[in-house]
DNA sequence: CGGAAATTTGAGCAATTTCAACATGGGTGG
DNA sequence: CCACCCATGTTGAAATTGCTCAAATTTCCG
């Protein structure tokens, strides 16, 4: 499922640039990094299954993955869709029972680098630095997740939609004229937790609010509305 | 509005034992607890108001208070409840932006204990164990919300209800076989995303889930299932 | 004992989900 | 190179379900 690759193979550079490592000298992260092993998935693997033990802390070199519930029915509802630079498994580190609470699937073919959960550990409570990052990611995490929680419970579908595109457009730089959407329109739908229907409604209704979305293409005119 | 008592009114002493100060030695503990200050508040009275400059960080020694959302339409959101022993605001503490995102409210006559916002970052760069403290609090902190934001989207009113009062049950250390709602059937709806009308309409619906609610008093008979 | 706030109940409505059918599109094997 | 297949996306129509509005009750407090 999942193939080996030498670290030397990748250029492993950017990963020092990650938030969690930032404050630390150029020696500490490159002992640090020594502890990581890169790893290359294909679309559809399986990093882990709720329930499995917390072994590993993942940095996304490259690629998607996205993390999701499965409800008793069988349906799936999307926690989050994780990129190319964001850490995975910050928040269940030190949590009280070392299991995961989501699945992870890899929806792109991906890199990512892999430290032992130990390892974290330790570089937190030897760093100071990197629990100090620590708590502004997970701050920030927990903020975000709280802004999106009152979202879902107050703004329709087509409101949701078009301060996901905006988010999206800007966490990712890409430019607000004229991009091709990075995700698959129904992965979209789960992560907004609506069906794929409504969420294909809701695209025409766009156009009023200066957002043009055709085929995979969007446009985001009328970005004057950003929230925050 | 709120009015200073003098801390030596107070008996403080269960504060040491929140989990923020785990792992520390009584003599540190002293010292910490020495910056805070005891304030009383009456129901009604604001903690806070989003946007207001994060300046303190909240240990809730008696009382209730919740934090909610303002929608442009005017109808509240209640993010969350916290009670006698919960701390306030550690989520934001190490955010990006140092201004509250939510409004504070005590619903219910308080003493709080304040301690300034710089304190506790120092406390957290001068004593590992709050670092650790601080990062397994907003880690469970994080694992709640997400499994909350999964039952949001995916349970029925009923279920969100019944869980809710379980949790509850628990998490207060009730007796499951009968004991007196801690908060008002409204600010549970609010807290639940849904109408008060919706909440009146599911409790009847309990009865088949073996749990009663008569007024404001409650029994949970068929506590079988727990979830986690 | 009022009066206000909280809770319950009824009825109709609006909006999303479901179910079903159809269109698109890329990739594969012949 | 083309036909076919499967995954993805779109559209229509019916069904569900929580919400809004309104009014009746109950509870809480001063």
């Amino acid at each position: 499922m999942a193939q080996r690759v030498l670290s030397d193979t990748i250029n492993t550079g950017f990963v020092k640039n990650i938030s969690l490592f930032s404050g630390l000298s150029e020696e500490e992260k490159d002992l640090l990094l020594r502890n990581g092993s890169i790893y290359f998935y294909n679309r559809k693997d399986t990093l882990f299954r709720r329930g499995d033990p917390v072994t590993h802390f993942y940095v996304i070199c490259s690629g998607q993955v996205k993390l999701f519930h499965q409800t008793a029915e069988g349906c799936d509802v999307t926690t989050d869709i994780r990129i190319a630079g964001d850490t995975i498994c910050t928040t269940g580190i030190f949590a009280l029972h070392p299991h995961h609470h989501t699945h992870a699937e890899v929806i792109k073919d991906s890199t990512i680098m892999e430290f032992p959960m130990q390892w974290l550990k330790d570089a937190a409570r030897a760093h100071n630095a990197v629990s100090m990052n620590l708590l502004s990611a997970l701050s920030r995490h927990g903020h975000r997740q709280t802004m999106e929680m009152e979202n879902q419970t107050c703004m329709t579908p087509v409101q949701l939609l078009a301060g996901f595109l905006q988010q999206t457009c800007r966490a990712q730089g890409l430019n607000p004229h004229g991009f091709t959407l990075p995700f698959s329109k129904t992965l979209i739908a789960s992560r907004l937790s609506m069906s794929p229907e409504t969420f294909s409604r809701a695209l025409p209704k766009l156009k009023e609010m200066g957002i043009n979305v055709t085929g995979t293409h969007v446009s985001l005119y009328g970005s004057q509305e950003m929230k925050h």
